[in-house]
RNA sequence: GCGGGAGUCGCCAAGCCCGGUCAACGGCGUAAGGUUCAGAUCCUUAUCUCCUAGGAGUUCGUGGGUUCAAAUCCCACCUCCCGCACCA
């Protein structure tokens, strides 16, 4: 058993003593990666460590090629989640006390402290960064920061004079999810049962009464023109409102939530809904009648329906409803013309369902289904004048418009699924924000830029590129500040918090200052934006700068030094739930602010994690905590398991049994560690080129899948691929019982071990240690191929391999135990005919009839006439093997085969068969061959006799 | 609806960009054998079907097509997953 803990306790302190990640600017190149800063709400469980875990290898790895690179981590304290979480600890919230307890033993007097919304992040913010340290992930923690740091909160706000100035930040009116008790916006952390708050947009048509307004809420403008009455509830109070300059009537709860929307409401008197039942309304040329329904709600629009029983399930219904009791003429009016139903679509799928009352819950499904066929395939009638022929979808928003232009309609946003309460207890309305900052996504230059910075960029996988394409475009205005949560103030404007993913666009810049903020050097009190634009910019007088801004000048001089030297960023890594969002911000705020030569380079996309083939999720109880899991498996078995589990854009399936197949994987090579030692053998043997040059590939492989990033694919090369070459060679080195292979075996697992040791750093440094080398492996060269290939070595050893599986076959097919096994090879003017097969193919030639012409045509191969299948089987064999072997069997000299098999092979046999073993050539008259065998041998493809 | 992604031999999952190395990596599971007093671990072998000579057949969501050759390229269809905002 290998004590993981011990070991990884050991190599962290190491690595810190050493102060082996903390980088300075040298004369090396620098690479710069960077992951999104974790917000500290929670533990961080073993899906976030999928991308730090990524990002770190890629560290390390980079840092083994030569390049100094920094790896820094910051804490991202901005947000509301935070704030809501304060807010019900102080309510006592039981499933949240709870799950501090229980799920992530957080001390009783910690949560205690809970309350206040910082102390929530301080906590879960120094257990994040245990984790991070415990996962041994090569941060240079001296550039640590949280996002409420006094000069964070200066390099924010110089970030948004600076958007402001570019004319990229915009004012307008914003609806959101509202308090009315808290005077606050709600997300979805703030309201019972965490519903998110989510609003429809209504049209509110307006109908007149004399010189008062009916307003009726409706999404289906475009239905105006089949109205045939109104619905209005007799038994609902109504309420007539002056709504600014216009009286209007509506039920008291819609005048309530009108007061939101920045209306001036000022109640005049009551109106029975009775009252107005029967009386005549007008809109545009029409008058229809106000009549009785029991299925208008007081607290749905505006409590009086604008009734399209052509075309509105419920209309129809409530319709016949009416005509039972009373006498009316009113007929329904058709508008829209809708493939799959006739004249009358209301009426026809009433009847369908067989609904016959208007309170019939079945009516929302009717409603649902004729409202999605029409708005997809419906066109508009004759009868609707200009807007004849347009497809209901089209023409939803243009009668939309038209009918605002007109002064007869007006918006009511209500919210979905209501009532929606705050945690406080009080109902939530839909509110109408004035004067909402926001970042003008929509900018079509800051657009084409962020393009151009796209298309130079390197974005892994590159899949995910038409994603940010499609982003870009899509994107639309965006809020930038909220009313609460933690943050920083809008430097103009003192109301408004940066909102969250506003203010973590650029703050990778950040991390070169942190370093001297954290030293004390740098100090917020007295930083004006003449620092950051010297620091990011080279702008301005140094000594007149660092004056101003409180600091010495040659620190000034220091950071805008690292700056210039880190900047920009190499790669970010991300999980995908941010391409939408930050990745794209990112983006839009680097083109925006930086100079095309600080625009970042690279983005790095990884998919999440599952646990057993499950989503983790609080509800299922199958989060597993990543400090719990590295004590129970230590760190580098769970940075294995989770990279090898899945290609980066995948999911990654996260389980025990990978976990311990890794563990026992790892275990085999440590204990190897301390078998061997270096020297290499006086004079290298055949096997020895063989598996030099497969090591060589190994290391190809392995470079060219990291430097993709697919490391799942470069971990399965380290700890699997090359297993089987390597019991090929123990097996041959056995066999002619070679003691002096020590020396290779130990290349072969230096060479894995530093290839390992971005994946398993720990472990690594140990195996490294074991293997007698000095220094850290952190810090040794990544390995580069020795070109110590040997194709003739290649050749001889695929054909000892070949032919054992050949005799394996037989014997398995046949079930016969051998008593001897006689081998042919293949005659001279085979071999000659095969070097040409292989280089017509190689040259892309495949067609078996140009072939035998051609060696026809040559004297040395013209035997190729009797036996023309011989050219169909080498080119099928030929294609059948990698590239690289293809172009070795048509361009070097072939080896001797009698000679190799007879010298190599028998030992061999011997041992896997227990027989003794015969070598002819094809043609030679003193062969046995009683079978007649012989004819059928191909180069590199003996016949063979077992008997 | 718009946009993105995926359907592979029991399960997970490579391969598809760059067509022959593909009956298709690897892991898990299953079976047999070895180690063990026994079990767990570990090691070896096998794991689409057929086969007494190294072979053949049928497979990679479905149906077509291109090609000497298709899991891989093209067309159509079916099914599933994710995002669509002001929230980290």
């Amino acid at each position: 058993m290998i004590p993981w803990n011990d070991i990884e306790t050991k190599w962290r302190a190491k690595w810190s003593q050493s102060k082996e990640f903390e980088i300075e600017p040298d004369s090396r190149t620098k690479k710069f990666i960077t992951v999104a800063y974790p917000y500290p709400n929670s533990p961080q469980h073993i899906g976030h460590g999928r991308t730090y875990t990524l990002a770190d290898v890629h560290a390390r790895f980079l840092r083994m090629n030569g390049y100094n690179t920094l790896f820094p981590m910051g804490f991202h304290y901005t947000g509301t989640p935070i704030l809501g979480m304060a807010k019900r600890v102080q309510e006592g919230d039981k499933e949240l006390i709870e799950n501090f307890e229980k799920l992530y033993h957080v001390p009783p007097d910690t949560i205690k402290e809970f309350v206040e919304p910082v102390k929530i992040a301080d906590y879960f913010h120094e257990e994040i960064k245990q984790g991070m340290i415990e996962m041994g992930y090569s941060i240079d923690w001296r550039r640590e920061f949280t996002t409420i740091d006094p000069v964070y909160k200066k390099f924010i706000e110089w970030q948004f004079r600076k958007l402001k100035s570019l004319n990229f930040v915009v004012q307008g009116s914003h609806p959101v999810g509202w308090c009315p008790k808290d005077q606050n916006p709600v997300s979805q952390h703030d309201t019972l049962g965490d519903v998110e708050p989510d609003f429809t947009e209504y049209i509110l048509v307006k109908f007149h009464l004399d010189d008062v307004i009916i307003p009726t809420a409706t999404l289906r403008p475009e239905t105006i023109f089949g109205v045939t009455n109104l619905w209005i509830n007799p038994n609902i109070k109504y309420k007539k409102i002056k709504v600014d300059n216009e009286t209007w009537i509506v039920s008291p709860e819609c005048a309530y939530k009108l007061e939101f929307l920045n209306k001036s409401i000022t109640v005049i008197s009551e109106v029975s809904g009775s009252e107005l039942v029967g009386k005549t309304v007008s809109i545009l040329d029409k008058k229809v009648p106000m009549f009785p329904a029991s299925f208008v709600e007081s607290q749905t629009g505006t409590g009086i329906v604008m009734s399209v029983p052509a075309h509105a399930p419920f209309d129809y219904q409530a319709l016949v409803d009416y005509q039972k009791q009373n006498s009316s003429t009113i007929q329904p009016i058709p508008i829209i013309k809708t493939e799959g139903f006739g004249e009358i679509p209301a009426k026809e799928i009433v009847e369908k369902m067989g609904i016959t009352n208007q309170d019939d819950p079945r009516l929302d499904e009717a409603t649902n289904e004729v409202y999605s066929k029409e708005f997809y395939s419906g066109v508009l009638r004759e009868n609707t004048g200009k807007f004849a022929g347009l497809k209901v979808s089209e023409a939803k928003d243009t009668i939309k418009a038209w009918l605002a232009e007109s002064k007869n309609s007006d918006i009511l946003l209500e919210l979905n699924d209501g009532p929606i309460r705050c945690r406080c207890g009080a109902e939530c309305v839909v509110k109408l924000l004035n004067n909402q900052w926001f970042l003008n996504y929509l900018d079509q230059a800051w657009k084409d830029k962020t393009n151009q910075c796209f298309e130079k960029m390197s974005i892994l996988p590159n899949e995910i590129r038409t994603e940010f394409n499609y982003v870009v475009g899509w994107l639309r205005q965006r809020a930038c500040a909220r009313q609460h949560g933690l943050g920083t103030n809008l430097p103009w404007d003192q109301n408004w918090i940066v909102e969250s993913l506003s203010d973590s666009v650029i703050y990778m810049a950040y991390y070169i200052l942190a370093k001297y903020v954290n030293s004390r050097e740098l100090k917020a009190d007295s930083l004006s934006d003449e620092f950051f634009e010297f620091v990011f910019y080279g702008n301005g007088d140094a000594k007149q700068t660092a004056a101003k801004c409180g600091v010495q000048e040659n620190v000034l001089q220091k950071i805008r030094t690292d700056f210039a030297y880190f900047y920009p960023v190499d790669a970010r890594h991300s999980g995908r739930d941010l391409v939408p969002n930050h990745l794209t911000f990112f983006v839009l705020n680097h083109v925006a602010i930086f100079p095309e030569a600080l625009w970042p380079k690279q983005i790095v996309v990884n998919g999440s994690v599952l646990m057993d083939g499950k989503k983790m999720s609080k509800s299922m109880g199958n989060i597993i905590p990543l400090r719990k899991a590295i004590q129970d498996y230590g760190a580098d078995p769970i940075r294995l398991a989770i990279i090898i589990s899945a290609e980066l854009l995948q999911d990654a399936d996260f389980n025990l049994e990978s976990v311990n197949t890794i563990k026992g994987k790892l275990e085999a090579i440590y204990e190897d560690c301390v078998r061997h030692k270096p020297g290499m053998p006086a004079k290298l043997q055949s096997e020895d080129n063989w598996i030099l040059g497969r090591l060589d590939h190994l290391i190809i492989q392995t470079t060219g899948a990291v430097e993709k990033m697919r490391l799942r694919e470069a971990l399965h090369h380290i700890l699997f691929s090359f297993e089987s070459d390597l019991q090929w060679y123990l097996k041959r080195v056995e066999v002619k019982r070679r003691t002096d292979v020590s020396g290779i075996l130990h290349k072969i697992l230096a060479v894995r071990v530093a290839m390992l040791s971005p994946f398993a750093p720990h472990l690594a440094e140990e195996m490294w240690e074991r293997l007698g080398n000095s220094g850290v492996v952190s810090r040794s060269a990544w390995p580069v191929p020795s070109n110590s290939t040997d194709s003739s070595s290649i050749q001889s050893e695929e054909l000892l391999q070949s032919t054992i599986e050949d005799i394996k076959n037989v014997l398995k097919v046949t079930k016969i135990t051998p008593q001897k096994i006689v081998l042919y090879t293949a005659d001279p003017w085979k071999v000659k005919a095969f070097g040409k097969i292989a280089a017509s193919v190689v040259a892309g030639q495949t067609n078996i009839g140009a072939i035998i012409k051609d060696l026809i045509a040559n004297p040395e191969t013209e035997n190729i006439k009797k036996d023309p299948d011989f050219v169909k089987k080498s080119v099928n064999s030929i294609l059948a093997e990698p590239e690289e072997m293809r172009k070795i069997r048509a361009e070097l000299e072939p080896i001797n085969e009698t000679a190799v098999l007879s010298s190599e092979l028998s030992a061999l046999v011997k041992k896997e068969f227990g027989v003794d073993m015969q070598v002819f050539t094809e043609s030679d008259t003193a062969k046995y061959d009683p079978k007649n065998k012989a004819r059928m041998a191909r180069p590199f493809k003996p016949a063979l006799y077992i008997e």
